[in-house]
DNA sequence: GTTGGCACTCTATCCGCGGGAGTGCCAAAT
DNA sequence: ATTTGGCACTCCCGCGGATAGAGTGCCAAC
């Protein structure tokens, strides 16, 4: 019954009576009886009315009731498994990977994709190199455990000639090859303290630029498409609520909050309306998945569109985006 | 008289009639009169009126003739070259200076800001370094006139020991260093045709690397930001139009297209209405300016927002950023 | 438990009607 | 010749009222 209704409801966004519920569901049942249920619904707090004479519409704990209890998931559209596969399967950086993820999100959900950059918990330190660029300019490498590579021009104190830098970052690979990024951190910053003027100056030096190039290396960031879907949605056609939505996304520090608290929860996470606790996402949903490689969660990924979305299309939609880049970044290790 | 018209427009929107214009506008001239001349104003097709009983509205024409000839742009705001002075000073890399911009843009003017990513157009080769990774995979680094980085993975087809990999980029650093990376990439496919079987092994393979680095050197980018401003401006609450616009402005190759027409024009530009030729831009205008570093154009930025725009305020805003843009990145040197 | 009937409520929509704003034109004034 | 006031005309906008439609709740009957 709550799923009939749910399902109507997702269909064209009206509330819906009794009398379309009798026709539509499969269930012979005459509109005098539906009414006496949904009554009853009400009174459970899975539905209410705008207003006297219109239809029912699912609340918030309605979704969640649906949700949590009775949601079959609809298996995958066969179109969209190879469109997926095609697109994620081949050989791309992991950024382009990641953009391509939120494509596909949204281009099949018709919602709002968004998916954050793969962040290794416990990066593994690889090597990291130092070219001379100019006098005091040097361009230092660092390559992390899965061949991922950051650089970054440091300004030195003294000139440096190439000796002094290969035999810098000679030192610094030997000793931290292998090691944990964050353990090699430590023992950096440990090190400076301790010796900070009894070391030789060129080592000094090697341990500041790496340091520095480790301080940098806490960027998050995502990729969001199809912004643009959500317009489509009559009960999202109020520009203010519009504008508010929009801004919410291009505010990247609260985004990444609220996408770090689904990467906690394990598996497949879903905020029903404000259930997230931010108001912006006031009249939306949001389904997410982590997706991980050898068991290490990367990010997450998800899509956001408004509560009445068809959950148990969009569900098992994110769920094998997440398992595909999970693969597809499987392979670049 | 018609600048009048389109301040008080610009103002706020609404078809401005004869009444207002007669006590807005300093002349002492009765509606009468004002009506004469809006007559003959309309005769020459600058403005036009909605309805029988509406005020005049500016025409496209009307717009262009006023701005290109009687447009006298305001002197720039303190707070705001301040304050783009505080962000674009600092010490920070090209792609942050770039968002800095694209934000200002938005921030002051309140429409949607855009800043193309800077493009050398003759980059120069500056050093190449190969590092060894594992088996046949290798990263190759290529430091171009600017010291600007870019860092790719490449597979080899054989396996390289690190002495290999020093040789070959030691070969190319000594033969190119300092020419223009056009000239490399040509010279270097010509190598590769003539010498084809010829060369050792381990140089073909460096000049396989090479041009791979090089192909992927073609990569355009923008920042756009403030968006979300556009939606202020009730000429664009129609959400069919709103969603036109905001799909082309994630249409990447289009808005680049687009950008590339105002960098060939010298100084500022200004595109009214449809003038670009992209009907997604309709209601909607844009003024951009490039921006340059030692007279080499290196992008292009601007703002976009409803034709209905204050010029006169918006032009100096542009003008002064592409300025200090070109300013900042000129430190980087 | 289910059904049909009926009165009731509330909304959305259409219609008609001024009020208001603005125009165009003309004749008078400067 | 330009400017001005006056006047009739047109058209939009907002208002109230009437109406149709959809849906409910309740009750009595099956």
């Amino acid at each position: 019954m709550l799923r009939a209704l749910i399902d109507r409801y997702v269909q064209d966004g009206q509330p819906v009576g009794s009398r379309t519920l009798a026709r539509d569901a499969g269930l012979t049942l005459s509109p005098a009886t539906i009414r006496n249920v949904l009554a009853d619904l009400e009174e459970l707090g899975f539905v209410a009315s705008p207003h006297t004479s219109a239809g029912r519409v699912p609340t918030v704990q309605g979704y969640r009731f649906f949700v949590d209890t009775l949601l079959t998931v609809q298996p995958l559209n066969r179109r969209a498994v190879e469109r997926m596969r095609a697109e994620l399967d081949v050989d791309q950086s992991p950024k382009d990977l990641v953009e391509s993820a939120s494509g596909l999100l949204s281009g099949i959900t018709h919602l709002a994709g968004v998916v954050t950059l793969p962040k290794h918990e416990h990066p593994l330190f690889k090597r990291v190199e130092f070219l001379p660029l100019s006098e005091n300019r040097v361009l230092a490498i660092l390559v992390t455990g899965k061949d991922e590579v950051q650089n970054r021009v440091l300004s030195t104190e003294k000139v440096c000639s190439a000796a002094d830098l290969q035999q810098a970052s000679n030192y610094l690979n030997h000793l931290f090859a292998g090691k944990d990024l964050a353990e090699v951190r430590a023992a950096l910053l440990h090190e400076m303290q301790e010796t900070q003027t009894s070391m030789n100056d060129m080592m000094h030096t090697a341990m500041q630029m790496a340091e520095q190039v480790l301080e940098t290396n806490r960027d998050e960031d995502f990729i969001m498409a199809g912004q643009t879907n959500l317009m489509e949605f009559q009960e999202l056609c109020d520009i203010e609520r519009l504008r508010k939505l929009f801004d919410a996304f291009n505010r990247k520090r609260d985004m990444l909050h609220l996408l770090d608290q689904c990467v906690h929860g394990e598996g497949i996470q879903i905020f029903i309306g404000q259930e997230s606790g931010y108001k912006m996402l006031d009249e939306c949903s949001m389904v997410t998945a982590p997706y991980s490689v050898d068991g290490q969660i990367l990010g997450v990924l998800g899509v956001i569109g408004p509560t009445r979305m068809a959950y148990d299309r969009v569900i098992p939609i994110v769920d094998a985006t997440a398992r595909l880049l999970g693969a597809a970044l499987n392979t670049k290790e």
